[in-house]
DNA sequence: ATGCCCCATTAAATGGGA
């Protein structure tokens, strides 16, 4: 049965709602999994994905950073959220899926982005990125459990490959692609075995990006951009992804997020 | 090789993004 799943960091759900009406009307993915929602709980705009046909919806809020949300045209068997680094802020959803796709776990994840300076000793935005993804390595010892359909999606804030930024040499000493970082996010990949459903479809020798930054005056011209965004599936779904897509347009639709939607479609 | 930016909060800066 084909199932489909957008993550998108969003950069604020509310000022951008009608974006996210717009992509739901035109792509009509089956969940989609939101970062950067800078929104209590309370404020969540739940009208518009209701009339959108997105009745299920899990929530990991809070006022003005961070926050995850997962919106689904179908039920959920289970919510939770977990509290990476005991920081008390908002970086994980998760939910277990009810009903035609039952037991199937979506994990939402918005990774610290680290600060400017790569290095722990002088920036501690860049030790709580660090000591985040070492928590998720650690937590991916038991999770998902082995032989679970598991996908795991977000902005994970980390672009591993060469080719998944603009320019390896321009920016190995520039947080987000720094050797330290991609170590340990492969390390953390690893140990979950989860499979980068992204790269199944583009060889690693060709650019692949889902995120550009505002300051750049010309941001499709110049196309210096990263792929911060990621998805996962666990082992049983390896065969089961059939397509990917980067909603590049997106990027350039009026008062935008500076990262692209990304779409998969799964045979379930 | 960084960037001319953008967002939320709280009241014209500040913190955060990456």
């Amino acid at each position: 049965m084909p199932f489909s799943l957008t993550t998108w960091n969003i950069n604020s759900v509310r000022l951008r709602i009608e974006a996210v009406a717009r992509f739901l009307k035109e792509q009509a993915p089956d969940v989609l999994c939101l970062q950067e929602t800078k929104c209590p709980d309370a404020n969540f705009p739940h009208a518009a994905f209701k009339e959108a046909g997105y009745e299920h919806i899990a929530l990991n809020g809070q006022k003005g950073y961070h926050g995850v949300a997962i919106v689904s045209r179908h039920p959920f068997a289970n919510v939770d959220a977990r509290d990476f680094c005991d920081k008390g802020d908002s970086r994980h959803v998760a939910v277990t899926l009810d009903g035609k796709f039952g037991g199937v776990e979506i994990h939402d994840f918005y990774v610290p982005a680290g600060g400017d300076e790569p290095d722990v000793k002088v920036n501690p935005k860049f030790a709580h990125k660090l000591d985040f993804v070492d928590e998720m390595g650690a937590w991916f010892q038991r999770e998902p459990k082995a032989g679970g359909k598991a996908i795991l999606v977000g902005d994970l804030n980390i672009a591993p490959l060469e080719h998944d930024v603009w320019s390896h040499k321009a920016l190995l000493n520039v947080v987000s692609h720094t050797e330290v970082e991609v170590t340990k996010f492969s390390r953390a990949q690893k140990a979950g075995k989860w499979c980068d459903a992204l790269r199944k479809f583009v060889p690693h020798d060709q650019k692949l990006y889902t995120w550009w930054s505002y300051r750049s005056p010309d941001w499709a011209g110049a196309d210096k951009g990263r792929r911060l965004d990621h998805v996962w599936v666990s082992p049983p779904l390896a065969d089961s992804v059939k397509t990917m897509r980067v909603h590049r347009d997106a990027r350039g639709w009026e008062r935008p997020s500076d990262h692209a939607p990304v779409t998969v479609e799964l045979a379930l």
